[in-house]
DNA sequence: GGTAGCTGTTACTTCTGGTAACACGCAACG
DNA sequence: CGTTGCGTGTTACCAGAAGTAACAGCTACC
């Protein structure tokens, strides 16, 4: 069993010097992107349930090519849903960047949150709906996803309180908590369609203000939420801890 | 296709007054009670990942008996969910009737819902991370006992922002939301345990407090949170409108 | 020239959700 | 009474998708 021939992905991190190794590093690369954007195509063609068999048809392959690629069906959508955090920072970070008051801030994120996800109705299914019952936990994909999100915000939100000398124990929590609001109503929202997104950024960006504005009424700072805030944006990805 | 002798599922709602249909009645709810109640031990057991096969084997019988009783592994796993969703909600009952301020009410359910997961783990791993990517969306038992959950919120809320002639035209949004909040912290707690449960609670609880004081706040309504409530608590299962 | 590391294929195994086809028991019905 | 309807249960199978085995060819390093 340990002997098989040529697995790609067993990749002894020996100092191999053989050079034949390294000429293919950045083309495995390459390769695993283009299988994960014909996943995505795939998922937007035949909905969150396509089978390995549609995907590798749809990147032009057979299964088991993909396989030398993937180990595993859970490292595929793992990668596609990697992709789909990486598009939706993407996304997010102009919105931060571009300054503005609290409220402003929060509500850009909720709305291009939104727009992603009404963007990508099948991918987001596929991502956040489709879940692992059957891998160990820390493998989860969405968890995964979720926490890296809900790592960067904590980061950001920590700095924030600690820069004003408030309490941050409960930042944590907190923070995977407005992750999962977010979700949790996007996801109402995209089946439903009962109200406009504008109205539901509201809404949501509403309650989020008043959410802060609460943790920082109790350590005794007030804002006005319509005015500039001078704190700096730096949301990044934060993969340090990832589920458990 | 048809004429299958003698579908068990196949109730024809047409009066068929033959009484040896009746007689079968409370027997045949009975059996699926106890092939949920079974389904639960296999997980208790198994993990999240049992199969039908374990499930029967646990119910003592073989796999086409369960088929009998549940058109589906999805109708089984609804079952399960709606299972788990009366426990829950008949520990938050009594924790709702008793009263008190709103910060003593959000902090019991909150609390409640913590040490029920907590007891459960793996039914809740099974009933709230097992997804069905591959089933049309309403038929999701995990968005359906949500939406249930969070439907019962909504009544709640909307009732007693309408006895205080507040908007509510957020308040379904709102709901899914801290119903999601609560899920989400309540998930990372669960894979981590990096906190204990009460201080967790208490995040919780200032959390959702902060964020309806600045509801009742923008609706110029100022409320002590260790005030004692008055408003009467009738949270029941709202059932109406499932997801889609 | 030999070999390592890719490219790719077809055809298989395995696992599991779900079904077909059978046989029996018991009470209602005529 | 025998028949019929509805439940009990079984074993043995089907179907579909994840994942693997075993093959063969190409190119660049050694």
């Amino acid at each position: 069993m340990s002997h098989i021939s040529r697995p790609v992905k067993a990749i002894r991190n020996q100092e191999n010097a053989d050079a034949r190794r390294e000429r293919w590093r950045g083309h495995r690369q390459a390769r695993r992107a283009e299988f994960v954007e014909a996943a995505v195509r795939a998922i937007g063609t035949y909905g969150a349930e396509v089978g390995m068999d549609d995907i590798a048809a749809e990147a032009g392959v057979s299964k088991p090519v993909l396989y030398r690629h993937f180990s595993d069906k859970s490292d595929l959508y793992l990668a596609v849903g990697e992709w789909g955090t990486k598009l939706l920072m993407e996304r997010i970070k102009p919105a931060l960047e571009e300054g503005g008051s609290a409220r402003e801030r929060i509500r850009r994120i909720v709305s291009t949150y939104l727009s992603v996800i009404e963007e990508y109705p099948e991918l987001y299914r596929f991502v956040v709906r489709r879940n692992f019952a059957d891998r160990p936990v820390h493998t989860d994909p969405v968890s995964t996803e979720k926490t890296i999100i809900a790592n960067s915000l904590s980061r950001l939100l920590g700095e924030y309180l600690r820069s004003l000398d408030l309490d941050s124990g409960g930042v944590e929590a907190w923070s995977h908590g407005l992750v999962g609001m977010v979700q949790a109503s996007g996801d109402w929202w995209l089946e439903r369609h009962s109200m406009s997104r504008d109205d539901l950024t509201d809404y949501l960006t509403k309650i989020i203000w008043f959410a802060i504005d609460g943790v920082l009424r109790s350590g005794g700072v007030v804002l006005d939420p319509d005015e500039p805030l001078e704190f700096p944006p730096d949301l990044e990805l934060v993969e340090g801890e990832g589920p458990r």
